[in-house]
Order: C-alpha cells, then structure tokens, then sequence
DNA sequence: TGCCAGGCCGGGT
DNA sequence: ACCCGGCATGGC
C-alpha cells in the first residue's frame, strides 16, 4: 500500500492513454490464435518462454493426429506427447505439464471444459495453479482467452513496458501488476484481451530483452 | 553466431 | 521469501 502515488483515476487515465496509443499503431489483433477453447488451453503450456511460431508447428502436429482433446492427450503416453510437440521446445517438460492438466480435466470435470468454466473465476485460479506445470500466466491466459473471464494476464513483456516507463516499481511482482490492470480498467474481458495482446504486439516490436533501443515505439513520453 | 522467445519448478540459501 | 539452474527448439 503505497501512499503518495497517483490517485486511481490517474493510473486509470495512464492505462486507457497507453491502450489508445498501442491500438492505433498496431491495430486490433484479435487473439487468441486458436480455434477452440481446448486448443487455446494446449497453447498457454507450450508457448512458455517459447516464441509463437515453435508452438504452432506443435499444435499442427496435433491436430494432424486429433489429439486436440482433453481426452486424447491425457491416453497417449508422455513420451508420444513428447515427440509430437517437440518444436515448441522443453517437449519433454511440457509433455508432462499437459498430462497434468488433461487428467486435472478429466478427474474433476469429466474432460469437460464447459464444466470448469462454469466455476467462479477466483476459485478456478486458485485450483489452476495447483496443477503442477500451470503458473499465473498460463492460469490466466486460460481463463481469459479459454474460458472469458475478466483475469488479467501479466508476462515478461508486460512487465517490461512498465517498468521501463516507470510505471510500476523495478520490484512488482506478478500479482501487484495484475491487481494494477484488474483495479484500474473496467471488468471486460474483451478489454483484457485485447490490452494483453497488445502488449505483446508492442513488447515484439519495441521492447525486447537487449534492448535494439525503442525507436519509435508508440509509448514514447509517456 | 549468439541471443531470444507470450514460464515454471525444485532445490538451495 | 527469494534466487538460480534446468528445460530445448527454431528464427533472425
């Protein structure tokens, strides 16, 4: 709890300055890539610390064999998991990680994502985040992107855009960071979705980790 | 060529 | 409660 800082209308006007800034440079860009809800949930795992591009080839390659269901890829052994999803890096990692989240589906809801959706936001994080391999971004990118809830997905580039715009401390962490975005913009997850994407379209083109310097970048004076 | 990409876990302090 | 090494492929 910080005292002097900006009052909440402030920070609010900051955020709807910045998504104003990033939409007319970038443009609508329509996420998520995926075409159902499961496919969307196989796409949070393998895209963890792993550029889009590997993790498409990998969810081809599944396609290909039908396995984009919970049930399919929860009864095919790690090991087949692993060597289909092999360009999206860390395979055999990531292999056990969507184990872990098919038979979550499977034992608690019957494989059904309608059913997990039908849960109250906070209490589908909190069981999300139990499931070894799923962490707060992907958590959220599911209930975001999968299910259409109004959760806030926070990752390195949104951390990175606003700490180089000083914009939050050098020392904020996940949760701080999302209750900053949850707390100040109005509860629409079709805002959340497209301000994340963004980010991301932003933090590609302009932000990256050795920084090639920000020429340009929309954000600029801000 | 080396650096980077839409993290997360487990073990050590 | 942090901090760090490990996990791995493909593109520029």
């Amino acid at each position: 709890m910080s005292e002097i800082s900006f009052s909440r209308s402030s920070v609010s006007e900051y955020l709807a300055e910045i998504y104003e800034r990033m939409l007319k440079a970038l443009g609508p860009q329509g996420w998520w890539p995926g075409d159902t809800p499961f496919e969307v949930c196989v796409g949070a795992v393998l895209t963890q610390n792993t550029n889009w591009t590997n993790v498409e080839k990998a969810i081809a390659g599944l396609r290909e064999r039908d396995l984009l269901e919970p049930r399919a890829i929860f009864e095919l052994p790690r090991e087949m998991v692993a060597a289909i999803i092999r360009p999206a890096g860390y395979y055999n990692v990531k292999a056990s990680r969507l184990r872990n989240f098919t038979a979550f589906l499977m034992e608690k809801f019957g494989g059904s994502l309608d059913a997990m959706f039908s849960l109250a936001m906070e209490e589908l994080r909190s069981m999300l985040l139990e499931v070894n391999g799923i962490g707060p971004e992907t958590a959220d990118s599911i209930l975001l992107y999968a299910g259409g809830y109004p959760s806030f997905v926070v990752d390195a580039y949104t951390m990175r855009i606003l700490k180089r715009h000083d914009l939050v401390f050098e020392e904020a962490g996940y949760d701080e960071v999302r209750s900053l975005f949850m707390d100040s913009l109005p509860e629409d997850p079709v805002l959340f979705n497209e301000y994340h994407a963004l980010l991301v379209a932003l933090g590609r083109n302009y932000c990256r980790r050795s920084r090639p310097l920000c020429r340009g970048c929309p954000l600029d004076g801000i």
